[in-house]
DNA sequence: CTAAATGCTCTAGCGACTAGAGGATCAAGA
DNA sequence: TCTTGATCCTCTAGTCGCTAGAGCATTTAG
């Protein structure tokens, strides 16, 4: 019945000291122990831990998680709060995809144009020079 | 000709607290002092310190920094390094990308199926639950 | 002359872990 | 029974790239 917390590990996918951390910031209840001090767990503590780390592989904050958390053992409460989460979570990364993508689309332009000659050349290490600067003359 | 730290960061658009934590780094050389212990910078200093902003911005670790410095510093050699330095943080950037859309992808799905009800009816709250265990039935 | 701004050093904090020391306990094989 | 290796425990410190704050000295503007 109860497992040892390399078992919630290997049944979970979360390392043994993650498991330990999130009992630390109380993300998880602190475990029974045995007599020689090891801690117990059960069914809840898996079931527990897979929402956390699903909803961080989701990429949710910690902080937003023990929202979540605390909303899924009231269920008769309206899950307005749960969406709005979710909602400004999905807001976040689109702005990050946003970032992201004009980064990669600078990048991109700038290695496209390297001449994969001598430094002083590289239009790479000008770019990264120059930027917000342009009044100055490129290539001399 | 030489001015303070602050000038510098005005001029950079770094904070000064960032400024002196590259120094302490290594990034930035050790500036010289005046007689009362203050900082002093000259143009040398505007241009490497908007090589590093700029290449912040555009996502590049110090270490990656350091050595795209040290590149620019010799400007007879190849640029090749500078060219797969880039590459790689293109690469890593693309899937930064991807990963994002895919959760974005998976977020929204979830969201939308949300019935904006009560906790026990949210798929939102029994997605994060219930992924990787899938055999389960899905509402009751 | 004074008060605000700026500078200095040093330490500690952020988020979400991860690594390592140093020691106790457990399970399995010889 | 002994031993070996795996697992467990606690505690501290490190990661990255800053940021914040204490407590003090100096500069600058009015």
């Amino acid at each position: 019945m109860a497992f040892s917390i390399g078992e919630l590990s290997r049944r979970t996918a979360v390392k043994v000291p993650t498991i330990r951390y999130y009992e630390q910031i109380g993300l998880l209840p602190a475990a029974p122990r045995t007599d020689s001090n090891r801690r117990l767990y059960g069914q809840a503590e898996v079931d527990r831990l897979n929402f956390i780390r699903h909803s961080r592989e989701l990429g949710f904050e910690i902080d937003d998680i023990r929202e979540l958390l605390a909303m899924s053992e009231q269920p008769q409460s309206s899950c307005h709060k749960v969406d709005s989460i979710a909602n400004s979570h999905l807001a976040e990364i689109d702005r990050r995809i946003a970032s992201l993508t004009t980064l990669k689309a600078e990048l991109a332009r700038m290695i496209s144009e390297c001449g994969r000659g001598r430094v002083c050349d590289c239009r790479i290490i000008e770019v990264l020079a120059d930027h917000g600067q342009c009044r100055t003359e490129h290539r001399r």
